[in-house]
DNA sequence: TTGTAGGCGTTATCAT
DNA sequence: ATGATAACGCCTACAA
């Protein structure tokens, strides 16, 4: 392996000649560089980022650490579209700031080890929502600068990220409502999933508010998944009759698996029933009928993240910061808006 | 920031045997560990992986580059969902093996610095096609590991992973053929990217073996995105006239945007003009009429590329190989066929 | 403009 | 079972 010592022998200089033309920091002659650099081409010499990391004490690497939503085997993935945005926004956002990104997810198995072996390797840290158990976060929070996302519940400890579900899900159910609907359910994620909470949370306030009622839990959970939401939507078909006209789903994935189990049971929307998702992935306005949703900024949010972790990498005595991002309703047909009218409800908040 | 030495201090043993104790290689007594171990939760120290890096000459990260096909400012992507799924395949990949990914995209820009910096991180480095001019790659292939990803032009000097897109291509083109479609016209995507050569290629075949004209370059460059394939279907339209039957799209994603075209140019899927994608992104599936195209195993294209990639560290004077993964052609709608027809053909080669 | 030398936080070797 | 101590490859005062 090449290293400094040689490409400073070979082109007659010292090492800390060589390192001064690789960090372009001045203080050589144009003879002097051409020569160095010369020779760095000719032996394919890279700096090692080790070296220059315990030197520095900055890696240049921030982290993304997600949940491995993978269940064991073959089964189906959560929400693979959300995370992929969320890195796609932080590697955004830490390009142009020079950094690179590493990713891990942290399977319950692994996690522990991966997450303190990860935290060793970079300067700070974005932690997804149900990646890390709660001690482990703090954990980690202690040695390095950490950014939480979308779970608010480490709001207080960490600075946060996350986009405004409450609100969009209210927005939502107001519209449904103002259809005339009465009879909504909702069918939500994963029990730990804290944006699942949100959502729901925010059903039940325009439900509250509207003077009707609602339970103190969504009708039925479907897991995220497309499958999920197949059973679940069968589920709550069972339970609540034939007066049910409007189910929001948690996000577009089970909306996609409920439009599925709706149309085994010979259920028509929006005629039928009206169904709605969160998220906007792109197959949304590809289905039959397209469907309405709320559409949260999800490349930003990663985006977002990695700057906050950056300003506080930068300044670690910065007080901790919370970033909501606003999320919009996206009106198409599937909760019975017809083709006339307008494409869109304005944003809200 | 805490370091081993405050650690051994606190615990009243030597820097050795606290590294002993967390690389968990034995010789030290039970007691030890614990106290050892005590203060390492106390004060929250995690071991610099700069450090470990330098003396183990590994870090323990493997990279991926990838060609940052952002246009300047908010147009539209190229192709999202093929990187995601590769970033995927090589983390899950990279984890089982305890390795972490580091993941950077190279816009032509930052790309050069950002790719040695990256280069200079990690223990080796997976390069999808068209993140690299060929001098760079050659260059940083020379200092650290390079698996290539999808650029066989690259095959004879690095390992390389890729998907059989031409006999992908070929067994479709012959599928609309079977359907008695004679003037078929091929849009492909921008003039770099070895997938479309390929699959024109593969097309090309086709045609010639059943004794039908194809000319030497696709009919248009729909850039492999939507927007792309919906100009590109309508400069087609325009030049192939009336007696076009079918239309194979270098990827879903242009199918999308030719099927948007053929709409408002008031012509019928697949009555009037049949239609075929590559890829098989989930949208796919939900577009009406759902969209016949092939499909190639992205996931495992990411996840077989680290693994290369990994065995190549491990013992760098291996041969270089190459590994084509299978494609599979999926019968839906848009090509003519119907609700009794079976679903997919058998797969190939 | 250039060189010398100490130190960054770990691991590994060699003693004990 | 444990401790000194010398690398690892680079950067950065400090000198010249």
């Amino acid at each position: 392996m090449v290293t400094i010592y040689e490409v400073a022998r070979l082109s007659g200089v010292s090492t800390a000649t060589v390192s001064r033309v690789m960090r372009d920091g001045g203080g050589f002659s144009v003879a002097t560089r051409e020569r160095v650099l010369a020779t760095v081409g000719e032996l394919g010499w890279v700096p090692s980022g080790s070296a220059r990391g315990l030197v520095s004490r900055r890696s240049g690497i921030v982290g993304v650490l997600f949940p491995d939503l993978a269940k064991s085997g073959e089964a189906e993935e959560e929400s693979p579209l959300y995370v992929d945005q969320i890195i796609r926004g932080a590697e955004r956002a830490a390009t142009a700031a020079g950094d690179a990104v590493l990713i891990a997810a942290t399977s319950s198995a692994s996690g522990r080890d991966l997450a303190y072996s990860v935290a060793g390797k970079v300067d700070g840290l974005v932690v997804l929502a149900r990646s890390l158990s709660e001690d482990d976060l703090t954990s980690i929070g202690r040695s390095v600068p950490v950014v939480v996302l979308a779970d608010d519940s480490a709001r207080h400890a960490f600075d946060f990220v996350g986009a405004d579900n409450r609100s969009g899900a209210s927005s939502l159910t107001k519209h449904l409502i103002d259809h005339g609907y009465r009879e909504i359910a909702f069918i939500g994620g994963p029990a730990g999933a804290p944006d699942s909470v949100d959502r729901f949370t925010g059903f039940a306030e325009a439900m509250t508010a509207a003077g009707l009622a609602v339970g103190s839990a969504p009708d039925a959970d479907g897991g995220f998944t497309e499958t999920g939401g197949e059973r679940a939507m069968q589920a709550v078909l069972g339970q609540r009759g034939p007066s049910l006209r409007a189910v929001l789903l948690g996000n577009d994935q089970m909306a996609i698996g409920a439009m599925a189990a709706l149309r085994s049971a010979r259920l028509r929307v929006p005629t039928d029933i009206a169904i709605t998702g969160f998220d906007d992935i792109s197959s949304a306005q590809h289905l039959r009928p397209a469907l309405t949703t709320v559409r949260q900024p999800i490349r930003e949010l990663g985006e977002q993240s990695v700057r906050l972790l950056l300003e506080r990498i930068a300044d670690p005595r910065l007080d901790t910061r919370s970033v909501i991002l606003p999320t919009e309703v996206v009106v198409r047909r599937s909760c019975g808006c017809r083709k006339g009218a307008p494409a869109r409800s304005g944003g809200h908040r």
